[in-house]
DNA sequence: CATTAATCTTAACATAAGTTGTTGCCCTTC
DNA sequence: GAAGGGCAACAACTTATGTTAAGATTAATG
């Protein structure tokens, strides 16, 4: 079911001293912070970390944990049915945060580290900004809700590509989220970034079968849409893989 | 793509008088309302209503509409491909709230009227409640809150059903979920409810085509799960039809 | 450097779901 | 009460995707 192993690019922990790098640029491009919430962020973001290898659980199914943000690594929600069947609900990147402030209900996924994930205390974010009861003033607050918001319409994107989209399609269009998101955290090139994904994972998360990941992956090279190696992404035909994935760039990255 | 028209279950409008009541006993389920509270739901809906035939627009995709209640009838937020493509991403029923109080991404979703819809202003009920920003003695706002949160879970069963689910699974799952929401409108006895949807739209929502939705359908009445005729459906085997659907009762139902 | 274990790749085959077309029913409407 | 249109039902055929199984790479380990 799960990988043992991913990709060496998936091991590598950031650089000390720039790990607030992915929160505070995801975050900056929501809202316009103050310097004291910029040094919020910075000092959740030095503050003890949580590192846990891939595959680490970092939170089950049903739990309700206090908020994270994931400073390093990949991680994803999951849901398992009873039969071993497994689905990733949203992939995490750095710069994500998982779990929400109380009163929150419990959560329907389980959170999984894809690759060694460092995480942070995520509470004196929302603590500064008494999300989600926050003053209209704090830009904070405001980004945590737009974060919030944003999450949602990844949710429905994922509900649009395994309802209603081919492999093709579906692989294109995850493809597209990823090196956007990465991007907002300052983690991509504008055609090149580290996929440190298994073709099992993307089976999981495209609700197709490993084989038929492979299938899709041998095309679109074939194609010359893509080329996939070593946990390298690099996009060669951007226009195309947009029309192919029905492409809509998501206004809400700014605030 | 749209049907002209559906069930004639569906074209009835609630009893003058008892407008409130799926919103009133959604949210207060979701929280304990004081009286002041629960006069603002009642005043909300009996407020100058929204009428739209079936196959209305609510909103169109990209919209920042402000925040209705669906009074009566059901709606569905839908997103479209290019070449016509339709998935239904979430249905919507009486007591479900649509659009989001500023500040608010622009819907990634249109929403759409299903049958003929009384929509509320529910203004109001964030104003009372400051929401997002309420103070958490506010049972308005913790409801509002749940609600929120409520409709992330159901976007997520969503994408384990498309993504993991054969189709005779999902249509067992969606049809618990459908019930276990209407029942918790009061629009639902324990085994039968009116289920208002052509099987254009089933499918549209369940990632198939209609004719498998059909081939689906008989074999579940074969079966003895269900039956299904002019719009009213009765679950014949609760137990046999959880197993089937991989049910988890989601315990985020109250407060 | 040898060894092992993951991961990727490919092939052959099986099956769930899509597509097309036809029929019949039940509304509505004239 | 005849006609038309939407919807449900059913059959025949096609196609996308799943399954199983076998090599071929590649990365981790000692």
């Amino acid at each position: 079911m799960l990988p043992a192993r991913l990709h060496p690019a998936g091991h590598e922990g950031p650089p000390p001293g720039v790990e607030a790098q992915p929160l505070l640029r995801r975050l900056g491009r929501l809202a316009t912070l103050s310097a004291a919430e910029v040094s919020i962020i910075t000092e959740a973001c030095r503050g003890p970390l949580r590192e846990l290898p891939a595959r680490g659980e970092i939170h089950a199914e049903g739990a309700c944990p206090p908020p994270a943000a994931l400073v390093s690594g990949w991680a994803a929600r999951v849901r398992m049915l009873a039969d071993g069947r497994r689905q990733i609900v949203a992939f995490l990147l750095p710069g994500d945060l998982i779990g929400r402030p109380p009163p929150c209900l419990p959560a329907p996924c389980a959170a999984l580290a894809l690759t060694r994930v460092l995480l942070a205390d995520a509470q004196p974010l929302f603590a500064a900004s008494r999300f989600p009861q926050a003053p209209p003033t704090s830009g904070l607050a405001r980004a945590l809700r737009a974060a919030e918001l944003q999450e949602e319409v990844l949710l429905r994107d994922q509900v649009v590509r395994l309802g209603r989209q081919t492999a093709y399609e579906r692989l294109a269009s995850l493809l597209l989220e990823l090196r956007q998101r990465l991007e907002a955290a300052g983690l991509a090139e504008p055609n090149r970034f580290a996929l440190p994904l298994t073709q099992e994972v993307l089976a999981d998360a495209l609700g197709l079968s490993i084989v038929h990941i492979n299938r899709t992956v041998q095309q679109m090279r074939r194609d010359r849409l893509i080329e996939l190696r070593g946990g390298q992404v690099i996009i060669l035909q951007q226009e195309t893989l947009q029309s192919v994935a029905d492409w809509q760039d998501m206004a809400g990255l700014q605030d």
